[in-house]
DNA sequence: TGCGTTTTAAATCAATCGTTATAAAATGTA
DNA sequence: TACATTTTATAACGATTGATTTAAAACGCA
């Protein structure tokens, strides 16, 4: 009983996606998004809202198609492998990515979330997502001695975190394969049970 | 012969990073930045020149001062100890900013270096002399003895480079004490000489 | 076939953007 | 004291910003 939308929702997000992603919140001017939307600016107002609005639901976007499945594939793996898998598809990501976009919600992090509580609970919120999952692989790899008792679960979990994140942002600028795969091998070497600590504990 | 300059060239720009610092450089306008510099807008121009060139400064006096004298300061430390100290200050400064401005740097890589070739030089070669610092000190510990030998120099530099990164990035929303300490144990960890190794190659 | 409703397109709003022009103020030198 | 030079303060430039208004267009329903 109204005139019908010339455009699908989910279509258009993911374009906003693409453009938020790859020039930040505060250089993407409503104009900019429009017509990357493929809209016009009354249309973009009328379907969801301010700028700041559709910023959220591209974020949210992001984040569902980036972790949602993600998460769940590579859990299905042994641990190690799991965490081993996860970094090599953050590695490759990282190398391909041409336009130097990073990822959506570091970017978010540093250039949002510090000016606005929602999405800095948005950011965190994910983050401890992120970080639940390296606990659960952690966890488990201990449990059945494919990880190793060396550290707290918890610490490891942290640890794997900030080198995601740290990979993200080193990509950024220098995103070379030697670089990458390089610093993964001791974090990699880190989360192994130490053969003679085995040995140790083994012999009395 | 002409009328003097009513400002110190290094007080403004100490003020200038201080608001590209905390805001970012998109969302800095000239008269924010002339207003923080306590300057008009035409003593900005004629001082400095356009807006990318106030940050461009702003940025090398915030790195000069963020690691031109700390390296050396760390550097005159046993290596293992030079990098934990790097990096308790890291955590200290990380949870006693309240305004979370994060580092200015890591700012600069995720929000201007991808699109400015120039400024992508620049944080790159700052990430080069920061990696420097950390294979410098492994290099050191592996040839005393204090250091792992299990790792190549060049990995855990990378790896402590990334883990420094990721700290940042982390802290920015999630600044708490038992998160950052935590996850810097097990990077310190793995920069021990493992004990059974030793023993190992003693042996025979 | 009109009616109510929503989406479009186009124009426009005041405000702010980065930047500059103009002229007064402040110096050393002649 | 007058001149040349640079920095100030003020005002303004055109362009763009986020956001809205107006009216035409496109539907379901009566």
């Amino acid at each position: 009983m109204a005139r019908p939308r010339e455009f699908e929702e989910e279509k258009v997000l993911l374009l906003a996606v693409e453009q938020f992603w790859e020039r930040g919140y505060e250089a993407t001017s409503i104009r900019d998004l429009a017509q990357a939307m493929g809209l016009t600016t009354a249309s973009v107002y009328n379907a969801f809202g301010d700028k700041r609005a559709v910023y959220r639901r591209a974020l949210d976007f992001y984040v569902e198609r980036s972790f949602g499945d993600r998460v769940g594939r590579f859990e299905a793996k042994p641990p190690l492998l799991a965490i081993k898998a996860f970094f090599d598809e953050i590695i490759e990501r990282s190398l391909s990515d041409v336009k130097r976009k990073g990822c959506m919600l570091v970017n978010s992090a540093l250039e949002v979330a510090p000016h606005d509580e929602e999405f800095q609970r948005v950011v965190a919120e994910v983050l401890v997502q992120v970080e639940g999952f390296f606990l659960r692989c952690v966890q488990r790899g201990q449990k059945d001695g494919t990880i190793t008792n060396g550290q707290a679960a918890s610490d490891l979990a942290g640890t794997l975190l900030s080198t995601l994140l740290g990979i993200r942002v080193l990509a950024r600028t220098r995103p070379e394969r030697a670089l990458l795969e390089g610093l993964i091998k001791p974090v990699l070497g880190l989360l192994e049970p130490a053969a003679a600590t085995q040995l140790e504990s083994a012999v009395p």
